[in-house]
DNA sequence: TTGTAAGCGTTATCAG
DNA sequence: CTGATAACGCTTACAA
């Protein structure tokens, strides 16, 4: 097989009869070449299949077009949702999207930017873990942006998107009342994130403020399988609840199959269930889940923006997004 | 905020008193370099927070050591399991993944192929869609690698991964008789993908030759809207199906959520249903779903295996990987 | 083992 | 508008 392959610019050049920087021209937006040349140009490149090296513009630029994109559990459903929108965006934008795929230990994150890094990635977008304060300095001091999801940190620097996670709690406690429910409980998992854990508090404090208590159980991930090790613990009580609140869409969905399947209790009949996220498994008419949806949409075009615009520089780097409550049938008399 | 920012090999060599030839074969694996340079090296660069440039070394190897993505529906199950694996596995060999994602328009995949060219990937994944011929040409001559998925396709050049589609009929058709089903249905989107319709044609052959006439239907995508759908065509027929083999898993869910809920058709007792792929929420407990399991490790260490290894040039770059029934509770008598 | 120097394919600068 | 020339940061003969 041949091995000497690309053709560069100068072959175009050659071709056309015309030097190297006529031809970098043409491939430069908004630079000046006369339409004759830059014709001649095209049609050399077109026959000679002549691609601009990115590699080497992103060298002399000192800007490689690459946004890397750092996430754990990628074939969950809310992180690929979130995924698609935001890999959509960054092409709409002329950016290209580099994927890491992070274990949930302790240095991944880490290395991950440090492969950013190498790569000369404009930005980085992290989806889930939370990077070292000294790798994220390392990153500012290189010009690479950093955009940080629903992670709540409060080192200055990245963008931080979150969600107003502690309010969602009330309004859940509100419905659960208000359906006659007078045992709470909320199901969440051991991993401890900033934003669950702020459900949750969210959640607490809102009962008390109700004047009810809420008895809290958390047991492995976030997935559907902890869900369902949740609800054998809370349903085999001898003061069963009758709601409970699931930290994320997946927890309650495993909540919820066990529950029905397992001690044939209906919901919401006898237990009323709420999650978070609103993946599309939520909308599914076996769920029929009640819960908050992630401004998916929003949280990729703020980010994507952000990255794009000449950076704000002193304006606050943070922002907080609203979750709708999305009304299903898995809460009695909504 | 400072401007000038990446800290470059000269620099390190000067600081550590050495070449920059010297820094360049210390972060070259395999590279001769005495254990005292070696260490003065390493020192200057974690000082100075030097990582290599991996744009500035392809430019030189011609080698990025990129590897392009290209897949639309990334947040679909199935999807986004097979691309949690390519990248994991990606990333064990020292490659690193871009991400393109393509809408099901026409040119889509071209547009995508050309993006990985400019950026000088190495090879190209193409988990959907269909790459023109000519693109495909390109890309060879470009000493891209190329493999397809589930993509079914003729022309030499890249590596080609299917399934054996055809054969899962003939099991979930003997499976339907044994269950004693009489009124068989394939339930089919209006993709057309190869694989989708290998599975229909191998089921209503299979059926022919246990002297059953198998009716068909297609709409849609192949979602979980997409079998509420059909459902709704075929469950409201005067001669109603017993017995359903759904093209994808989604497809299926979705049939089973309108039979129950909208019908009130129990599954499996008055209706067995089979899907496709194996996706996370087929185990689910409510649906239950007897489906074929899509091999997804081996699909992707069978990709990303080929793409390390030297090519082995002149052997049938096809290979043939079997999807396994997974029985579960959604056809009787399993 | 080490340093020198050439070159990879671009773009930016600066004359013309 | 165009063309020469100098970077960009790296690897890799080749020579020491």
């Amino acid at each position: 097989m041949s091995e000497k392959v690309f053709v560069s610019a100068q072959e175009v050049a050659d071709r056309a009869g015309v030097s190297r920087s006529a031809v970098s021209r043409t491939f430069t937006p908004g630079a000046s070449v006369s339409a004759q040349t830059r014709r001649r140009v095209l049609e050399a490149a077109e026959a000679l299949g002549y691609h601009v090296n990115e590699l080497a513009r992103g060298l002399m630029r000192n800007e490689s077009g690459i946004v890397c994109l750092i996430v754990s559990d990628v074939a969950t459903p809310y992180r690929s949702a979130l995924l698609r929108e935001v890999t959509l965006l960054l092409q709409n934008s002329g950016k290209v999207a580099m994927l890491i795929n992070t274990d949930r230990s302790d240095g991944s994150v880490d290395h991950a930017l440090r492969q950013a890094i190498r790569y000369r990635a404009d930005a980085s977008i992290i989806l889930s873990g939370m990077p070292d304060k000294s790798i994220v300095q390392l990153c500012l001091r290189n010009g690479q942006r950093l955009v940080l999801i629903n992670r709540d940190d409060e080192q200055p620097g990245p963008l931080r998107i979150n969600l107003d996670d502690d309010e969602a709690g009330g309004r859940v406690a509100t419905a659960f009342v208000r359906a006659g429910c007078r045992t709470l409980a909320f199901a969440n998992s051991e991993v401890g994130t900033p934003s669950l854990m702020a459900r949750e508090r969210g959640f607490v404090a809102a009962a008390a403020a109700l004047g009810m208590e809420v008895s809290v159980e958390r047991h492995g991930w976030t997935g559907y399988e902890a869900g369902k090790v949740l609800a054998q613990r809370m349903l085999t009580r001898t003061e069963r609840p009758d709601a409970v609140f699931c930290a994320t869409d997946l927890l309650a969905c495993g909540f919820m199959d066990a529950a029905r399947h397992q001690f044939s209790i209906s919901v919401p009949g006898q237990l009323c269930i709420a999650g978070f996220d609103d993946i599309e498994q939520a909308a599914w008419s076996s769920y029929d889940l009640t819960t908050f949806a992630q401004p998916i949409s929003a949280i990729a075009a703020r980010a994507v923006e952000w990255l794009s615009h000449p950076q704000p520089e002193n304006s606050e780097q943070s922002i907080r997004l609203h979750a709708e409550l999305v009304w299903r049938g898995s809460i009695r008399g909504g």
